[in-house]
DNA sequence: ATAATTAAATTAAGTAGTAAAATAAGTATA
DNA sequence: TATACTTATTTTACTACTTAATTTAATTAT
């Protein structure tokens, strides 16, 4: 945000102040105004508001051993409730989640028809958060907000799903689509950018300045994340890792180019390898379960399995040194089922790959980890873009609707 | 910069303004006010105190065609100068500069020893310094700057060269080293970062929110810049994508690793070949008329010559698709004395490359072009950087000491 | 029980932004 | 020449930040 008016300043530091209620709460104003480094001041002038509006609630006081007690205040926690839902390549995940994001319920569609027109797939979204509203009680007047996640180039300002490796679309907007049937705030973007804002805000990415989220399944995704910031790059396809060219005279890739990230570390590649040594027909790519099995073999060392999978870390360490190379980030979050279960199979070689290929100095900054927030990151992550415009845009408009009938839409 | 409070705002607001004086002046106070979307009243209170300081100067009256006639104002030409020092592996450029970054006299040195001190660097740097100074007639207090540009990992804050792959140092404070010597603020960045400093304010970044810069020469640098801000990632390596892996097992690079973008597309490799087919001893890295004479060939369509150049260019190419995979630029500006010389010999066929390796939809918005700055960019751009350092700190302090005796120093 | 001490929260004076009204400095015209 | 019209700049009233001073609400000591 550019901030040339002293009414922007306000703004960030209502959001700020927010930010340090929500996550550290309960706490004290002067707390805050320590962390924050914004004067008590300030600080008493903002919660005052937010207190006035009902957004934060006092929870209390701190014992005092001598001066006046300090009031510990917290989130409403009353506020509402979250919807994420990750659109995958064959199924819709649909997560609830309350004003501190608990997941509450979920719904899951799997093994969606291959060919799915935008607005039949929109029907089963809106379908999905139905059956969760209806399993919770809830209204849509309780919900602060929807995301979505999913596959592909999307534009989170216009809503526009520019394109869809999945489905072959070209600019279609979902979010209109799905506004026509449901009367929430609609947020969206990219699975891998949704996943990064989980990790930012609920993972390893919390308090990491500069960090970058590979998510590996069915494709190679990626989001990097630069002071609290997704960088999107001209037109929201920065961090589209999965065909990078890691050999120029590599295997072709389902993308139609030669040699790329994801045509080596992908589900596609480890079961055509894996196929190749069984001959059995190739199976589908989400199919996590077959996947869990072929790396439980991994500890065997004399294992086909394990070859197969060391030869594919061999490319994923060249392709993390490669983005630390441009980026020099001071953390690789390894996501998705399929990143996971490389991370967790052996950590160690990824990062003695990752060493032979990047600079000594980025690699000596950077740590890789698995994510720890499991497989279903997606729909916390795109429900946490939800949150993030709460933070942001809590003001004296906003606030008067909270909890009445909201018709402002993002999109 | 953070802006928590409305001093911020003002330094920020101030920076805004004196810009706009300077890039595009003389203008009017109205002028500046609608491109900057400040308030007519801001801005005569800024100016009012920019004017006062000396920082600005009246430049005569806009012809009225009815109503009050505006006034034209601009930066004072009589500020004082920059001077930009380019730190190669074997030469040492030295600029001055006027306020408004007209080349005034240079001095230069080539081939240098290949086994230099840090020590001995620098008082060449300083003897450099003093020529220009000699030569234009200047004292140090005229010199508003001093900005040095040079290989390897460089850290602006404390001005230490945490690694310099020419000389093999490690974490050498030069701008210390430099301070004992010279009495002018010093500013130090990392070559290609210089650069696209230059290209930002001068050359083609100018209005470009997402750039990145290739440094081609004699060995293979880069920069990132995101909405007029470099990126440093965690610790100032990012952009460094000369040993970014684009065939995991192709030859060996002088960094140790292998099948490095520089190992296909540096000056090396490009003698390599050429010496390989004439069976001549190898030439000195920085030997550019020998690589213009090479390059000189290119448009005979059975040369040598053009089958080593148009190999490299596929290198070249993927790289650059990597790049923009991972950032999604709106433009890829080639620099340094060897990237000049590719882009001239071809740039179709590095743009038919790059469209090969790159996704669709990142290729479709992406600009590659040379850079306009010619292959001397570099000493502009560390002075440059001196020149940002004033735009973001003229306020009431820094005004007081403006044709003074400066003393405050940046590192 | 009252006074002193301590620490939290609020109020006050100063600075910097905006929008809107007022003023300034011209040209055009009756 | 005087009035109307235009356009640029400045002043005014209001908002939101800071630091410093004050008020508030407890604990501790006499």
């Amino acid at each position: 945000m550019k901030t040339t008016t002293v009414k922007d300043v306000r703004k960030l530091n209502r959001s700020l102040i927010l930010k340090e209620f929500y996550f550290n709460g309960p706490v004290t104003r002067l707390d805050v105004s320590r962390v924050t480094k914004l004067s008590p001041a300030t600080v008493t002038n903002i919660v005052t508001d937010l207190l006035e509006n009902g957004v934060l609630v006092e929870e209390g006081n701190v014992e005092s051993s001598g001066g006046r007690p300090s009031v510990l205040l917290k989130v409403n926690p009353d506020l509402g409730y979250f919807i994420g839902v990750e659109i995958g390549e064959s199924h819709i995940q649909t997560e609830l989640f309350d004003i501190y994001f608990s997941k509450t319920t979920q719904y899951a569609i799997n093994d969606l028809e291959l060919d799915l027109s935008p607005e039949h797939l929109i029907d089963l979204v809106a379908d999905s958060i139905g059956q969760v509203l209806r399993s919770a009680n809830l209204k849509e007047t309780d919900i602060l907000g929807i995301g979505l996640g999913l596959p592909g180039i999307v534009d989170p300002e216009s809503g526009i799903s520019i394109f869809s490796p999945s489905w072959g679309w070209n600019n279609i907007n979902l979010s209109e689509l799905l506004r026509r049937k449901i009367a929430i705030p609609i947020y969206i973007d990219n699975g891998a950018k949704a996943l990064s804002v989980a990790e930012l805000l609920f993972g390893q990415g919390q308090g990491v300045d500069e960090f970058a989220v590979l998510l590996i399944g069915a494709g190679v995704g990626g989001a990097i994340v630069h002071n609290d910031l997704l960088l999107r790059g001209g037109s929201n396809s920065a961090g589209e890792i999965g065909h990078m060219t890691l050999s120029i005279d590599g295997p072709v890739c389902r993308c139609g180019s030669k040699g790329c990230f994801e045509a080596f570390i992908g589900a596609n590649h480890i079961f055509e390898e894996f196929g190749r040594t069984k001959d059995e027909p190739q199976p589908r790519l989400e199919n996590r379960e077959l996947m869990k099995k072929i790396f439980s073999n991994y500890s065997n060392p004399d294992s086909k399995e394990r070859k197969i999978i060391q030869n594919s870390i061999q490319y994923l360490g060249a392709g993390i040194a490669n983005l630390i190379n441009i980026e020099n980030p001071e953390r690789i979050i390894l996501g998705g089922w399929l990143g996971i279960l490389y991370g967790e199979a052996d950590l160690d070689l990824i990062k003695n790959v990752v060493k032979k290929y990047a600079l000594a100095q980025s690699y000596e900054l950077v740590d890789i980890c698995v994510s720890n927030l499991g497989a279903e990151a997606i729909p916390m992550g795109s429900a946490a873009m939800a949150l993030i415009d709460f933070f942001e845009n809590v003001n004296q408009e906003d606030l008067m609707v909270i909890g009445g009938n909201r018709l402002k839409q993002r999109n």
